[in-house]
DNA sequence: TCCTGGCGATGTCGGCTTTCGTCATCGGCC
DNA sequence: GGCCGATGACGAAAGCCGACATCGCCAGGA
């Protein structure tokens, strides 16, 4: 499933927007995610789940091609908690 | 930040809808993503994320009141790819 | 609907990091 | 006002992440 699946649901079963903005929405909706988290801050979403910024240590790994110590800088990650009301997650 | 604040930032940006559309379309996009996630169907939103559905294995864990050694069962969870595309990522 | 540019998946290793069970309480979302 | 989510305890097992080339697919514009 895509933005545009999202966006044609929304279309859909809104009833009053065109597809077209339908899928503006949707595209507006996550860039305010992606922007806030980028900014640090935490997002919950009541009933589907909670995304967090965690900061992550430097520390070591390799690269993969060369089999070579090296550092994987600090930095930060997103992390989602989905909600336990998610269904048959069985 | 919220729903609610997410479905202000739609109305604010967005105009033709009012607040109330806008917590609507917001609520059925997560009401969506929800939905198909619970069946098992992967979610890509590119330039956000990927949500994936897992299946986990039945491992061992402990009750942490009592200390007792219990099975953590196997359960199917959802987990987020963060997109590269995510900035001040650092 | 088509085209094109760009995004995401994939695999490799290994030391370190995270996961999850239960459950009561409280803050806050809707 | 009712329901959802955060919180903490332990420890075995699962997951993370680097580089990078290639290919499939998403998305936006015409």
């Amino acid at each position: 499933m895509t933005k545009a699946d999202i966006a044609r649901i929304v279309y859909e079963r809104h009833g009053g927007i065109s597809n077209r903005e339908a899928a503006r929405l949707v595209e507006q909706i996550f860039e305010t995610l992606k922007s806030r988290l980028s900014d640090g801050e935490k997002v919950q979403i009541t009933g589907f789940g909670t995304f967090l910024v965690r900061q992550k240590r430097e520390r070591r790994g390799r690269n993969p091609q060369t089999g070579e110590e090296m550092v994987i800088k600090s930095r930060r990650s997103v992390v989602f908690r989905p909600s336990k009301l998610f269904g048959a997650a069985e």
